[in-house]
DNA sequence: TATTGTTATACTCTATAACTATA
DNA sequence: TATAGTTATAGAGTATAACAATA
């Protein structure tokens, strides 16, 4: 078995490579948010959409996320109830909902990300400062590679 | 709003950039599998475990992912009747049952990761070859990030 | 007549509790 | 007496189908 390094000499086995350690890299940070968390993470998703997006109908929210929107509508009922989020009467259309991150909302996700970047910048302290580095101009690289 | 460069500066800003970036990298090779697969995704942890570790007792896959021993039960129920595992007594203890890839379990998640990598490999080939060799030598510390 | 969202209902996945068998 | 795994049962989360309101 080649080591990582090794296997990353050609294209495919660089792209073999970036995927196992980026999966597992983000299964990692996931596994480090808060247990005693009552937002589920589909709630999350939800949460984060709103912050990144800005506000949005349920359709909307349901395309983005990839559930049908009837699974959307209990998502979003259960975030009202918490009071993470609003619902608003669309101006354009009677028929539309708009979904509005609270300032609970807004908190309780920076708060959970907050928690996962101290992690996360923990453990880049034990790295060299020329590491560092790689990874700082490596970074945009990923966010590339991630978004069409 | 800085650009992602700039943001990158400070190393809490590294962490939260390096953070978003991974994330969206992992969830859009995620999305990346094949649809119509009757795998589901706990069931496709499991493949990958035992691909990379070998062959495990029941017990030492709930620990691993992070689940009860009743839902690893019944999960690798289902893969052993779809054929992709087996079902084998431990000689060293009575109680413990090992789980083994079958080949169809191991040509079918070699099959689902290539399919993903041919994504990635794809993409890659819109990067200058500086840009690979940038990724090619973070790819080894974004491992060891993942990685206690 | 088409679209947005909701309600009704069923299925999948996971968990806890109780049980069986081996150590 | 403790441990590995299973069975029984219940609780989330999501899906499809049918419906109400609006375009």
């Amino acid at each position: 078995m080649p080591t990582i390094h090794a296997a990353t000499r050609t294209d495919s086995g660089l792209a073999s490579q970036l995927r196992v350690s980026v999966v597992r890299l983000a299964r990692r940070l996931r596994s480090e948010r808060e247990p005693s968390n009552e937002l589920s993470i589909a709630a999350i998703g939800v949460l984060g959409v709103l912050i990144r997006e800005g506000d949005m109908t349920i359709g909307q929210l349901a395309a983005h996320e990839r559930v049908q929107p009837p699974s959307m509508t209990r998502t979003v009922t259960a975030l009202v109830e918490d009071g993470y989020v609003e619902r608003r009467p669309s101006a354009a259309d009677g028929r539309s909902v708009i979904v509005a991150l609270s300032e609970k909302g807004r908190e309780t996700l920076l708060a959970d990300r907050r928690r996962r970047e101290a992690w996360l910048a923990q453990r880049l302290k034990t790295f060299t400062p020329e590491e560092r580095d790689l990874l700082r101009r490596a970074t945009p690289l990923i966010e590339r590679l991630a978004t069409d």
